[in-house]
DNA sequence: TTTAACTCTACCCATTTGGGTAGTTTTCTT
DNA sequence: AAGAAAACTACCCAAATGGGTAGAGTTAAA
């Protein structure tokens, strides 16, 4: 059951709101306020699992209700909902704590995928406001990424590697778990785990952090 | 008609995807490739309006093919599908000018509607990726933004690592267990896993490899 | 054609790790 | 003296990992 906490100041939508989410399975509407001064009042005694919070509300900017909220509880899931799509409200919900920013005219269906993506971790988002913030990264040419080219080991036992224990290591420099590294090759884990012994063995290492040190550090991967 | 070109070197998904596409009303598949390379040659001919986009090519890095592609189309709208929710990859595509990524479990109906959305402007993401995207915001204090500062390459933070935390990691980078850094420092193993999800948490990892691979590649220890 | 090297899959088991909660103590700053 | 930040410890659980055995099929070279 996810519990969830609205802050609409729009009688209506409120209402409609609270009627969706309790008339679902598994959604239990916990609390609805007009106002964020009201609902700072009983938020931590209620231990929702999301917020659903208008931005465009009188009173208290919604953004500084985001900010209040995370004082007391810093690890609730917040969804924005929001009629403007406009960025500097965007990126400051954003950094204020939101998980996630919806337009108003989002389907019920969709809102309500969204409240449990967001309370499984995701960041649902309206598509357009996405773009807003994928923007935001794109213009800048962010210079990191070393994307060193290697200096091609001329050395002894670089062959000592097979092409496809070479691939499975580069997975781990990469960051990936021995699962994700499976279904990246299309193969099971118990293959992974294989390979992984022999590289273990051949470079004379007994764990991921030594094998990716050394990788590295040899200029292997 | 949404022009889509597909570039994706599992020839079961690619075809796949292509079969989608073009069995679906308004959408129209005018190339698939399985390499960049060959894509780049005839991407500005086709003019497509979508270019969906696997990420963990061989050959030529996806991250350069989109690179590269935006040289020749800049306006092009980029989908890019991946298996890893990596963060640096994601981060990597979506500086390089993708518009939205995907994981490739993705199901039909949503790909195609994510392809209409990407096509009407919008981005859309996987939310859990979208989480990752959104932390950068909300988790660190990325101070005013958006328009006029710096790139703030976005985890510049490196340095928030308190000293202890440095000692530690860099006991992880040497090839030691939880419980070596533990008995090296004198102190228990409890403690040792009590600051690896401090370290976690700020370099944005969630295993040992990752935070290794971090460590070295950035410099930290 | 036999061998060797490589790749793949499946079990087993014990240990380690990732992530969470819930504290106490130390140290430094205000 | 009070508070914040850092360091430390413990306990829980689920998942991932390290290492073992045992076997399959493929390919290329001897």
């Amino acid at each position: 059951m996810i519990r969830v906490v609205i802050v609409e100041d729009n009688d209506t939508i409120r209402e409609g709101l609270k009627m969706l989410i309790d008339g679902t399975e598994g959604y239990s509407c916990v609390g609805s306020y007009l106002k964020c001064e009201l609902m700072l009042k009983s938020i931590e005694r209620l231990k929702p699992d999301v917020l659903l919070m208008d931005i465009g509300l009188p009173g208290m900017n919604g953004i500084e209700g985001i900010k209040e909220v995370k004082k007391l509880l810093p690890d609730l899931t917040i969804l924005v909902l929001t009629i403007y799509e406009e960025n500097d409200l965007i990126f400051e919900a954003l950094c204020a704590g939101a998980s996630g920013y919806l337009v108003k005219k989002t389907p019920p269906s969709k809102l309500l995928e969204a409240i449990r993506e967001a309370n499984e971790g995701g960041s649902p988002m309206s598509s357009h406001i996405a773009r807003k913030v994928i923007d935001f990264f794109s213009k800048k040419d962010v210079k990191r990424f070393p994307q060193q080219t290697k200096p091609t080991s001329y050395e002894k036992n670089e062959n000592i590697l097979t092409p496809r224990e070479l691939e499975i290591l580069s997975g781990l420099v990469e960051g990936n778990s021995f699962k994700a590294i499976a279904e990246s090759l299309y193969i099971s884990i118990e293959t992974v785990r294989f390979h992984f012994r022999n590289i273990y063995k051949k470079l004379h290492v007994h764990s991921q952090s030594e094998a990716v040190a050394k990788a590295i550090r040899e200029g292997i991967v």
